[in-house]
DNA sequence: CAAATAGTAGACTAAATGGTCAGCTTTTTT
DNA sequence: AAAAAAGCTGACCATTTAGTCTACTATTTG
């Protein structure tokens, strides 16, 4: 986020909105919309509280900000996988990429958690109608896949939610893992933890493992 | 929750300290401890704000009582699985009995969600070092069955994590589900689910899938 | 039935909090 | 360098909200 062309070009206010988001999307995901206070935000940013209400209008049009930055996250490579390509590779690489947004934007992947939980309340018609679209899309393919024989016979939507739901639960659930495992998940713990996931889901649907994920 | 044994005994404070959890538990879940009023709570429970007040002393305390009950629920038949039994059956039995808990409990599984997001902020050392020692128990066993053959060499710890995900997924995430699926998932779509997961886990894990799951 | 206990509820309070405003300074543009 | 635009901020306000207090009613118990 907040990546600047040029170090010397970004204008004060770039730089503060930018200071802003991030402060932002941490208290969000450590207390909820309305658990969060613009006094906290700004203390996070180290700017008066007036001064966020200076850049974005209000909690309300930060939050809604945010949330459209982090939407925007959510786009990946599957998106244009044809019937065509090699599920295995295709699948692996989604979930691996999954698993690196657990990993650098653990608070991105809160967000959202907690919009969702708490019943999608400001996530508009156009948005869900989009992601409903793009749902009816890959479960095209990978039906398609399937009719070929490439992929064991198994309900898309499971699938997928399968793959979002172990992905995500290591940034959602990242306080319970560390408590568990004892110590933080590491860059190399992450990409065994990968490993592992895409060998469970891949085997699970008859898919051998891509080299480059043993 | 609430059961009594006696339908004509129940007190009238009983009744309604029933109400008020049962009230309670849907509002945390939907919008989070900061964001819940106290007032919604009443009005859920069709009791004046006072009553809700005068039953739990504080919302804090309220809280508190629900996280507690709920923490109870997770416990389960693989709590006392040992060595000797079929890891097999165990662990289609363990992600059943958690699928169960999504579909009939959503609301409590959202407030544990929302809870660890948010750095279990409540669940106090006591809490934390009892799970901790019944993950190390479960993670013995389970790495028991692998030396004696029984199970594919995987880490005990992430599978226990993609069991958890998958299962309270269809929980936490049931407004997207639905979204996606075009419908709420019934009690068979449920089964469905639970026999497909069954088969994911256990098959990436080098088990065949116990007749009751097919 | 009388006393004690449990439950009900309106009015109120103190604190917290999102947001405004007015006047100021700094930066950019012409 | 002057004018315009962008940025900064302390003081303030209106509203919301958890929780209290007091007085009343219903139920249970001896």
């Amino acid at each position: 986020m907040c990546a600047s062309k040029n170090y010397k070009e970004i204008s004060i206010g770039e730089l503060n909105r930018c200071k802003i988001l991030n402060a932002a999307e941490k208290e969000f995901a450590l207390h909820g919309y309305k658990g969060t206070r613009v006094q906290q935000i700004a203390n996070r940013a180290k700017l008066p509280k007036t001064n966020v209400l200076y850049y974005f209008k209000s909690k309300e049009l930060l939050y809604m900000a945010l949330l459209e930055d982090i939407l925007r996250l959510w786009n990946s490579r599957f998106d244009e996988a044809t019937v065509s390509d090699d599920p295995a590779e295709v699948l692996a690489h989604y979930i691996a990429d999954k698993m690196e947004i657990s990993r650098c934007r653990p608070d991105a992947s809160k967000m959202f958690a907690l919009e969702i939980i708490n019943g999608a309340p400001n996530l508009d018609k156009f948005f869900k109608d989009q992601h409903a679209s793009w749902m009816a899309g890959r479960v095209d393919v990978i039906k398609q896949w399937i009719e070929q024989g490439k992929l064991v016979a198994t309900d898309p939507h499971y699938l997928l939610f399968n793959i979002w739901a172990t992905s995500q639960h290591y940034a959602d659930f990242s306080i319970q893992i560390n408590e568990l495992r004892g110590r933080t998940m590491t860059q190399s713990d992450f990409a065994e933890a990968t490993n592992n996931l895409v060998k469970l889901i891949l085997t699970g649907c008859g898919l051998s493992v891509p080299a480059e994920f043993e």
